[in-house]
DNA sequence: CTCTAATAGTTAGAGTTCTAAGTATGACAT
DNA sequence: ATGTCATACTTAGAACTCTAACTATTAGAG
């Protein structure tokens, strides 16, 4: 009933919106799905220790036959290679080609800049209060209701 | 820059997807996508006044045509009516059915709870400071809090 | 009154994403 | 070795969403 959780809920959303429609203007103009954009991210940070469809999955929160799709329409754009792997033949490795690399390493630079923008309202001091509060909210959300 | 603002964005996007999780769970046993669910409860909150098409598309940040389809999808399986209006014949009045309602008013009440209890790490003043905060950056945008 | 432009909505077709079922490989206890 | 189960991924078909082009109605200028 405190209708200041609900403020804040609807605070959070608008400004993940406000985050949203700033990654969604910069992906249409890429031709890629947001979905995508995340994946491509995902595998480019990770692709030293080997990236496998399983892990995009459990990271996007979706299952491997949507990854399956999803991973097509990256290939034949030559954005990615998905090749057997020499030590389990079940599994693909992932690997982001240099075309993907670029279009990958733009759209962080680009979400970056956008942010430091918006947030510059605040002095650091606040920014620093800000953090604070929202890390112990953060917090609260991976331990279970009666846990406190 | 300041990675004090990365880490806002970052915390920001965190609690963003954990709402945005705990949506989708409720979404999937409603047989809805999460546009058609947000875009139901939008049109049952301001059914009072007169929905249309249009204001659906700019609430969701989407086109007219994808909202023509998204609409279509809810009036097949019987959770909304559009009926042409007698003052002016281009527009569709849209109006939630009894059982599209039903199924909104469950997820506002799902959602408000989740809410409810992740906020509860906070005192009152803690969560009236965080409010400040939030407002501040949020009219830095331009776009005004806005509900669901 | 009529021509033009703006507005509201729809349709067509392509691409994406989801659910369900299927193939192939690996792990492991008998 | 072999039957059983788990794992990694793919395919098929349906539903959804997007872009572009279209129809119909209203508003406004001359």
């Amino acid at each position: 009933m405190t209708s200041k959780a609900m403020r804040i809920s609807a605070l959070i959303r608008t400004l993940g919106l406000a985050q949203r429609a700033q990654a969604d203007a910069w992906v249409r103009q890429s031709g890629l799905t947001r979905a995508q954009a995340v994946s491509l991210g995902f595998i480019e940070e990770n692709q030293e220790r080997g990236v496998i469809a399983r892990e995009v999955a459990e990271m996007s929160g979706t299952t491997p036959a949507s990854v399956a799709s999803l991973l097509q329409g990256l290939e034949e754009r030559g954005y990615l290679t998905r090749s057997p792997s020499p030590r389990d033949s079940r599994v693909k490795l992932l690997r982001v080609t240099q075309e993907g690399s670029r279009l990958v390493s733009g759209f962080d630079r680009d979400m970056g800049a956008a942010q430091e923008r918006v947030l510059s309202v605040l002095s650091p001091a606040e920014q620093g209060e800000l953090i604070a509060l929202l890390e112990r909210v953060a917090t609260s959300i991976g331990t279970p209701p009666h846990a406190t």
